[in-house]
DNA sequence: GCCCAGGTGGGTA
DNA sequence: TACCCACATGGG
């Protein structure tokens, strides 16, 4: 409250600013419906984008992509259906145990999501086996429009290089920071995270740091040197 | 051949 | 708590 958060808000609302101006509105998340987008932010874990899509056009294809589908495929056909997307077994395990969770708890029916208490609705997707807290916020965010920030590795390590938080600062660490001084506003969410992944990815890789001539360099909290 | 990708859960000290 | 590891395909 008071002047420390307007400065923080501030702060946010630069980089920001200055990620959307170099970069422009990403345009996520690339998918049709509340449901793909989840089975989506599923089959994306530790995965490149592009193999999971993979997996998603294959499960359209053999008319898999819905959750009474889904639920009804057998184990191994839908092991070979995702085979393209990576770490395979795991992912059809967890659609599975998504899928599960939709039935026991809102009727099967994936846009239930996108009512009742955001944060009761988060610990309930926590409690899914392979539902981490990205995975959670991606689906409540990109899925269903809730304002839920979505913290990644790129999130991190984008704080962490501007001087804002510890390299080791936990996961709802970094959630709060941007929900606490930031409006609840899906759209603004939904577009920080994206541009945040498309700076790292055109920026600031593990192993090629360019911190020269960054569109951020001025935001940083770090003396230059 | 090596490293990485829009993570998560299990195991060990 | 803090590491370490498996998972697995596909692209640079």
């Amino acid at each position: 409250m008071g002047e420390n958060t307007d400065i923080v808000r501030q702060q946010l609302l630069d980089i920001y600013q200055a990620l959307l101006e170099v970069y422009g509105p990403q345009g996520w998340w690339p998918g049709e419906g509340t449901f793909e987008v989840m089975v989506g932010a599923i089959l994306a874990q530790n995965t490149a984008w592009r193999n999971a899509e993979r997996g998603i056009a294959r499960l359209k294809e053999a008319g898999r992509l819905s959750p009474a589908a889904l639920r009804g495929t057998p184990p191994e056909e839908l092991e070979e259906l995702l085979r393209p997307a990576g770490t395979y077994r795991r992912k059809a395990q967890r659609l599975r145990a998504l899928v599960d969770y939709l039935y026991r708890r809102h009727g099967g029916e994936p846009d239930a999501l996108a009512h009742g208490p955001l944060e009761e609705l988060r610990r309930e997707l926590l409690e899914v086996h392979g539902v981490g807290p990205e995975t959670a916020d991606s689906i409540l965010l990109y899925a269903t429009g809730r304002p839920s920030f979505v913290v990644d590795a790129y999130t991190r390590r984008l704080l962490f290089r501007l001087g804002w938080t510890p390299e080791q600062a936990s996961y709802e660490d970094l959630r709060a920071l941007f929900m606490q001084h930031l409006p609840p506003d899906p759209a603004l969410f939904n577009e920080y995270h994206a541009l945040i992944v498309r700076h790292a990815k055109e920026r600031c890789r593990k192993r090629a740091p360019r911190c020269g001539g960054c569109p951020l360099e001025s935001l940083c909290r770090f003396e230059k040197g």
